[in-house]
DNA sequence: AAGGCCGACAACCGCCGAAGG
DNA sequence: ACCTTCGGCGGTTGTCGGCCT
């Protein structure tokens, strides 16, 4: 037997929200709160609408300080670095874009960013055949580029009182981490996920290996790069996966002091275990 | 002017995990 | 330990408006 459905479908509203609908949610929200029920809301307001349905909207539409639109290169960069790192985790993406809701993110992913980074990298590649035809490899030579993604800030930090830490080629302890410095990574990527890969790269007689097998396991991931060739895969490869202390002293609440991995994947916090420093460890081995 | 196409965005659907009984 | 309920999430669909032919 399926589970009860969270409202009853046939009598409930569908479809786009009236202003007077806004303007009810929005009152009683600000009034009231949630009253941490959902599902329970809309027959307090009186709106023939879904619980779900409630809170999406108030979630990313009417909540205060919601931006709508103008993303500006910073948070492209953002957004594409975070992508490569975790895949299309857009909630966790969300949490370091003050004001973005994952909804918004993933409609613009999906609709411009993936095109827009889609097509700088076909330019870049073209260019780089170009030159390869005229004889000039250094581009290749140069394994510690990767010309493939947006440079990126080391470090994106959405509190401006945070101090900023350039990231460092230091490996975080693989055991005896603190378990309190685990729960914000838990509770934000989680370990399966850095877990899932380092079995993977155990696998692998080298980390570009790995990675590689990673990317091809998970076309969707990597949905930009499919076009690369093997050299440029291990271009993508040597990610910086590097590690920084973090002012936060762990990945703590909201992944702050995570970055970009293709300048530097700041890992930071007091400690790591599992598959992320597995994986830190089988790439330094190959540094 | 009309119809088709496409991009952008809002909203829905269904699954999963956490929490509580 | 099991079941139910709910919130949260990511994928997908629906709708609208602008552009092109």
């Amino acid at each position: 037997m399926g589970r009860a459905p969270c409202c009853d479908k046939a009598s409930v509203k569908k479809g786009p929200w009236s202003p007077e609908e806004d303007a009810k949610l929005k009152s009683f929200i600000e009034q009231h709160g949630t009253g941490g029920n959902w599902i329970a809301l809309p027959q307090k307001i009186g709106l023939n609408r879904c619980g779900k349905s409630c809170r999406l909207r108030w979630l990313n539409y009417l909540r205060p300080n919601i931006k709508h639109g103008g993303f500006t290169e910073e948070e492209d960069r953002i957004i594409c670095s975070f992508y490569v790192t975790i895949g299309s985790r857009w909630s966790i993406i969300a949490a370091q874009l003050p004001g973005r809701t994952d909804n918004d993110i993933k409609n613009y992913w999906n609709t411009r960013l993936k095109k827009k980074l889609l097509g700088k990298q076909r330019k870049e590649q073209q260019a780089r055949r170009g030159k390869q035809h005229k004889g000039d490899n250094s581009d290749t030579n140069n394994n510690n580029q990767n010309p493939y993604w947006p440079e990126l800030a080391p470090v994106y930090n959405n509190d401006q009182h945070q101090q900023v830490y350039e990231p460092q080629s230091v490996l975080m302890p693989a055991s005896g981490s603190s378990p309190s410095s685990m729960d914000g990574l838990n509770n934000t990527i989680g370990t399966q996920f850095f877990d899932d890969r380092y079995n993977m790269l155990q696998g692998q007689s080298s980390f570009l290996g790995g990675i590689q097998e990673v990317m091809y396991s998970n076309p969707q991931r990597f949905d930009g790069t499919e076009f690369l060739s093997v050299d440029e895969m291990m271009n993508v490869g040597r990610l910086s996966l590097s590690c920084s202390e973090s002012a936060a002293g762990g990945w703590g609440a909201d992944m702050n002091s995570l970055v970009c991995p293709t300048v530097g994947s700041d890992f930071g916090g007091n400690g790591m275990q599992h598959g992320q420093a597995g994986m830190m460890q089988e790439y330094a081995s190959f540094q």
